[in-house]
DNA sequence: TTGTTATTGAAAACCATTTCCATTAATAGA
DNA sequence: TCTATTAATGGAAATGGTTTTCAATAACAA
């Protein structure tokens, strides 16, 4: 199942079954929520904001789901080092919204930059061709996080 | 204390002192066997390689004794998705080694490269400076990863 | 040598995530 | 539409890396 071709209202629907994925009530309202949240959504986050309107669903089913969506590529799974995961939607095909995080280690504010972005999808692109052939891996995903203080930590310190 | 005055037998007396903690046989085994060994030590590791020759150092001053080093940038704190924290000794100043990883998702083994590392490192200062001033942080780390399957792994598949 | 206080070890607590297992419900086929 | 199959679910319990607690110990300054 080639990831990306993927668009409009319902698309998801034969990304389950092309993959053998039942659709559940579960896995629609949890891909709303991190298709219209604000981003960097914990699983609890997702619990809490369906729980009002699905209360039966559990925070089990948000974590399987969670794994499910990730592995088909739907969203991505976060770690801002603060020992709970974060999830964010992944925005389509073609990287339209592509970006990376900058961390503050004080607060834990998570600012989405996209400034240096061509010039670092470009640098990622040659080094992971380079070590793709170098090293024989399949790569298949990077990460890049910058950490540091924000004006009010870095202020209060 | 200015990062990086540090090198030969013994330069972590100063760091420490410095810094209002104490010397302690902990420390320094911890120490030692990080700056030896191979690298990405968790912290369960690093005590089995301590235990025999210090069978009273329990596993809570090794967890503790890692958050010491690590907010004196004598080591770094590594995450490589597999829920436990790896560790390695930052080699002196200057990045004399400077490298990131390449991990695999299959068997998590884990591969430091150099390549590339200049034009990285180069992208990397730029862009630190400008979403230090852009976005008010005082930026003092970075992460870059690659993941991906190596050859086993992409073959069992 | 002595007093102060950072450091320690062991056990218990923590807490995000996973596993278990009996129940429910999505889907394919009749 | 009805039915059988089996993936998906939820609640409770387990997991496991890391942190906290607290009384005992030991590094260091004087």
């Amino acid at each position: 199942m080639p990831r990306g071709e993927c668009r409009g209202q319902g698309w998801w629907h034969g990304k389950f079954r092309g993959c053998g994925y039942r659709l559940t009530l579960g896995r629609e309202a949890i891909l709303e929520v991190l298709a219209k949240s604000e981003k960097h959504l914990s699983a609890e986050d997702i619990y809490m904001k369906i729980h009002p309107r699905h209360p039966n669903i559990g925070l089990t089913t948000i974590y399987r789901t969670l794994d499910v969506l990730s592995s088909l590529g739907m969203i991505y799974k976060l770690d801002f080092g603060d020992g709970r995961a974060r999830y964010e939607f992944a925005e389509g095909p073609k990287g339209a919204h592509h970006h990376h995080h900058l961390v503050c280690t004080g607060c834990n504010r998570v600012v989405d930059y996209t400034d240096f972005i061509d010039e670092e999808v470009e640098l990622l692109q040659q080094t992971e061709k380079g070590l793709g052939k170098k090293y024989n891996f399949k790569i298949n995903n990077h990460i890049i996080q910058f950490y540091g203080l924000c004006e009010k930590c870095s202020g209060k310190k």
